[in-house]
DNA sequence: ACATTAAATTCGA
DNA sequence: TCGAATTTAATGT
């Protein structure tokens, strides 16, 4: 049964925004070194108070970032989809992971090995200079929360989810197409299915985004950005 | 929660 | 390998 041609880990490594700036003796021994893994939808991609023993990326799928209190209440903090990588704070800290990630799909992901990750920070000036941007702009993604924070109007916050998938820092070169599923959308934004249907009807009532089947094309991103701000 | 529609899968030729 | 039939998933209300 040929399935449609899946993406390999060495085209991810190839298009990735600090693959790109390695050395091509870099580059190989960083594909060798690294392991992919995959995890059925709901898997689990890395665990709360584990230790960090890999830097991950997305080959293909999505995945959340999510915290889960005492009382087993939990809050998503940032959607994952292909082409991001998370783990580098805990992993520069050596501190037991402090989110849980999960599969909101069956996925694919990378494991770069704690080894690796330390290597090329001791060797690649560019590689550190594409870390202080990831890193720069995670701080930006998680200061642009707590500004919105729990106060937007549930339309702003799916709007707000989908201009945060524009950073080209944390995903490089996106095309307009979203592809998420509504109830995907209502997984990162903590809202029902059905209230993002709503809302996402809205955004395209007012001209930033065209509602479309398996996913939402953005037809105004600044517009989009301009309404996640102000709710 | 339910009805409608679109997509994916199965199956027979 | 094709397409009709069936099942599954996404959407809109």
């Amino acid at each position: 049964m040929p399935k449609a041609p899946t993406r390999t880990l060495h085209e991810m490594l190839a298009a990735s925004t600090w693959g790109r700036v390695l050395t091509p003796a870099e580059f190989d021994l960083v594909l060798h070194e690294t392991r992919e893994r995959h995890v059925p939808q709901n898997g689990c991609i890395a665990r709360m108070g584990h230790p960090v023993d890999h830097w991950i990326g997305i080959i293909e799928g999505l995945g959340k970032m999510s915290v889960t209190l005492a009382d087993g209440k939990t809050s998503t903090l940032a959607g994952v989809c292909a082409d991001a990588w998370f783990g580098e704070g805990s992993l520069l800290k050596r501190e037991p992971r402090r989110y849980d990630a999960v599969a909101l799909r069956p996925t694919r992901i990378a494991l770069v090995p704690a080894a690796t990750f330390q290597r090329l920070r001791d060797t690649s000036l560019p590689f550190n200079h594409y870390l202080q941007t990831l890193m720069n702009a995670r701080l930006g993604l998680f200061i642009g929360m707590l500004e919105g924070g729990r106060l937007l109007s549930p339309d702003a916050r799916v709007a707000r989810c989908l201009a945060q998938l524009f950073n080209p820092d944390l995903y490089p070169d996106p095309g307009p197409f979203v592809d998420l599923r509504q109830n995907e959308i209502g997984l990162l934004s903590g809202l029902s299915r059905q209230r993002v249907n709503t809302a996402l009807h809205e955004l395209e009532r007012i001209g930033l985004i065209r509602v479309e089947s398996r996913g939402v094309t953005v037809t105004d991103l600044q517009g989009l950005r301009a309404y996640a701000c102000a709710g």
